[in-house]
DNA sequence: GACAGGGTGTACCGATCTGTACATATAGGC
DNA sequence: GCCTATATGTACAGATCGGTACACCCTGTC
């Protein structure tokens, strides 16, 4: 076993697949910019959609220990760690390569509820309402669900703002959201 | 001119790109689904991306019409018909082939920014903000374009919630969240 | 150097992709 | 009924899709 070839071909089909798409990046174009041969993907992933799994599993690993981290940089509290979140989104927005979010994507292309790439995408997003609930929770919110659901919300729509009309000022504006919420919603 | 087969190709086309996908769909798949032959839909449509742009168009506006149509329904003052847009969501939500928003897909799978199709996802997002930035000023919102990015923002984020997780009390939750921003902004 | 074995690249498979050439059906003017 | 013109359906073209068969090379052991 050498995880090395293996990760270097999911990191740059992972790449690959934020840049065009899941469908729009055949397996050969995989070849050409990995510069690894079918053979070997094919040795390491018995499918196109295995690896996609593979790329999806790394992207949600990648991407919450990324945000977790940034959100306790730089938060202290609960509250405003919660609204760091929003902070951490606006950095995202303004990286050069930002094309939105690779879940939304694969939950779009892969529609069946019950596809294992689609159930991947709403994983990935329930493990960071989970995280938000926690913090709700630690904040001493009325409703801790309701309020991790919210800002999951206002996450969701400012990353959909943010790719599809290229707001990035959607990032604050949505924090001006949850700062109101946040306000209403914690006792302190 | 005959619009009728023309119309019964982009309402056909529409169903079928919203249930697939737009990659996932070829036009020999839409021969079969729609019954209409491949050389009458290029006699109409030089290209599939001219009949995804006309389908989009065509989503726009029954979209948009619905959408504000039942707005304008459900909710008597500009508040009103700010909240009554979650409603509607949820109604939306309900329905059997709910699948999620098309332009959202259609930004996803084309991603460059400068793409025909990706722009009209765009302008499609843009008209529904205007529509809510109006309805804000008239609700004598303190800043009428921040409340209505933010409106937005929170449908968008429960429409992917709704889509990615299943998550249909989305819309409700939403509507809670849009409940204490409006309180916050709107003179009464 | 002989050998064994796993990782690699080339060439290819059938299916499907978007788009087209051509033959056919259909409707209206006289 | 006949001619013209437009709309339609069939069959196919070239490219690309996901996936595979097979020959190759490279490394470690003796």
């Amino acid at each position: 076993m050498r995880p090395t070839k293996r990760d270097e071909l999911v990191d740059k089909a992972l790449k690959a697949f934020y840049a065009n798409g899941f469908h729009a990046t055949g397996m050969d174009r995989l070849v050409e910019e990995t510069g690894i041969s079918k053979t070997s993907m094919y040795k390491h992933f018995q499918s196109k959609e295995a690896l996609i799994l593979a790329v999806l599993q790394r992207r949600d690993a990648q991407f919450r220990d990324w945000l977790f981290g940034r959100m306790e940089r730089l938060g202290k509290t609960p509250r405003g760690q919660m609204l760091a979140m929003f902070d951490a989104l606006e950095e995202w927005f303004e990286e050069p390569g930002f094309r939105g979010c690779l879940f939304i994507k694969a939950a779009s292309e892969f529609q069946e509820p019950g596809h294992p790439i689609h159930a991947q995408a709403a994983t990935h997003k329930a493990l960071i309402y989970d995280h938000l609930r926690s913090l709700a929770a630690q904040g001493g919110a009325d409703n801790p669900a309701l309020l991790a659901r919210q800002l999951l919300v206002l996450k969701e729509g400012a990353i959909v703002a943010a790719q599809v009309e290229g707001c990035r000022a959607a990032a604050a504006q949505a924090k001006d959201a949850a700062k109101t919420l946040l306000d209403n919603a914690l006792a302190h």
